[in-house]
This record gives C-alpha cells, structure tokens and sequence, in this order.
DNA sequence: TGTTTCGTACGAAAGTTATCCTACCTTTGT
DNA sequence: ACAAAGGTAGGATAACTTTCGTACGAAACA
C-alpha cells in the first residue's frame, strides 16, 4: 500500500499531464471525453490514454473528481496560478540560479520578444512603481 | 547506421544532461572526471553513470568532445544563452501562451521574486528604454 | 616489470512516461 | 428486450531516461 503524502504542493507535473491541465485550466471541470476531444484539436490521441492520463493524475494528487455521476467530471486540485508558480520557481531556480532578474535579461535580448511584449513589460513595471 | 541531423538546434535537454551543461557552461570545457566530481558535491552519483550520460550527450549532438588525449574533453555545442532561450521560449509558449508579458506578471506577484530583484528589473527595463 | 589506478566502451537493468488494447458495465435508442 | 454506443478499469507494451556493472586498455608507480 502507497500512500501518497503531499505535503503542500502537488508533484511537477509531466508533459502530457500540463497538456490536460492547459484544458481544466481553460474550460473548468471536465469530463474525459471533453478534454480528449480538446486534445484532439491539436494532435491525435486515443480516448483511453486521456482516461489514463487522468486517472493517474488523480492517484498522484493533481486531480480531483466527481465520480458521483457515470460521466467523472475532473479538475485541478490547486489553483492554476500555484501550480504555473511552483513551474515558474523551479525553472528560474534551474536556469538562472534563481534570480529573476537573470531571466528578464534574457527575455529582453530573446529575438522573439516583441516590441509590443517590451512595452507592456515595462507598463506592468511602472505600474507597479506606486 | 543512425545519423542525427540537427538543424538548427540542439534537442531539448533531459534533466540530468541540464545538469551536466550547468557544470560544463560554468567551468567550461572539462572532463568527465571534473564533471562528475562536480555533481557529486550536490548528489551522489556513479563515475560511469555520469560518463555514459555524456556519451550519449556527445551522439545526440549536444556536446563536443576533443578524444584526442586519453582523458577526453567534453564542452557544449550551443552557447550558454543560446540553449537557455530555447528553454524559455519553450516554457513561456506552453505555459503562457507565448505572452512574455504574462510571464513577467506572475514573477511580479511572486512571493519568492524579491524587492531587490523587482528594482534590478525595472532598472533593466529603464536602460532599454533609450 | 608487474600491479594498481584511472580511463573508455558496451550492455543490461530499472524507473518513468505515454499509449493503447481488452474486458466489462451502464446507458441509449430501436 | 436487445443491440449499439459510450463509459471506467486494468493490464501490456513501447519508448525514453537514468543508472551502473563488467570488460578491457593505458598510464602511473613501487
């Protein structure tokens, strides 16, 4: 028997998972066949292996479900601001040695960084000036 | 015969080959011995744990190595900022839908993003004004 | 010179992730 | 009532990642 203690945070999620979380985060609690179907506008899976995504999310603690009904409606277990924080740390903390200044930087000199994205970066800075 | 053909960039790097890099884009061009010791300060791990890791770094086309001496030498492909704008670029377009700014704006309201780095930003951002 | 140390190469094994097949149950529609 | 459609559960499998054992050659040294 494996109990799985989360202490305060749910564990990284992986690449497929952050996918079907993309879709709960988007359009609220779901059903598999919905979030399947959302899926399949982008690339082509099969029902069940989004039914087994999601059923292991929900061992591991990243989802919650209501299996009251036939139809288990799915949803995130924390708030998507948390989980997309704990991803931002953890990639600052990995790539910039945890300063957030250092990906700034980066983000400034990145050629894919539009002008558009410089000018409300700054906006938010200076708002934030007060 | 598998020749591996990279384009214009490196594949994305594994988590333990990113911290490999990290060691190597720290100290620069360095042998397996060095690296492994390195990694050791933080974790426990096997010599040829770490020497086949960077085996297959160096078929992958993410590290060079000079085999000319018996002791080989191993540095990246890509520069530094090359593979971390890789990185970010990737992490900004799954996670915030490609907007820089929205990313900046939750490093904003993050508890762990200091006064001290929030002022070195604004700093940075103030300079690229002109 | 022989033994110990240090290096690479190769393959195997274990863990993780992602996918899907099959079985079986429930609901729906004819 | 029965067939079809749609749901969940639980392996099985394949690919990838990570780790390390073993073999063996080169260098250092007593």
């Amino acid at each position: 028997m494996e109990e799985k203690k989360p202490i305060n945070s749910i564990p990284e999620p992986t690449r497929a998972e952050l996918e079907i979380l993309q879709v709960l985060w988007e359009f609220g609690p779901s059903t598999v066949r919905f979030v399947n179907d959302e899926l399949n506008k982008q690339r082509e899976v099969n029902y069940t292996s989004t039914l087994k995504q999601m059923q292991i999310m929900a061992e591991k603690g990243i989802l919650n479900r209501d299996a009251s009904q036939m139809k288990h409606v799915y949803m995130p277990v924390q708030a998507e601001l948390k989980t997309k924080g704990q991803l931002l740390d953890r990639f600052v903390d990995t790539l910039y040695r945890g300063s957030a200044a250092n990906l700034v930087m980066q983000l400034l000199d990145n050629k894919k960084t539009s002008k558009e994205e410089l000018e409300e970066i700054k906006r938010l800075l200076d708002e934030l000036e007060k």
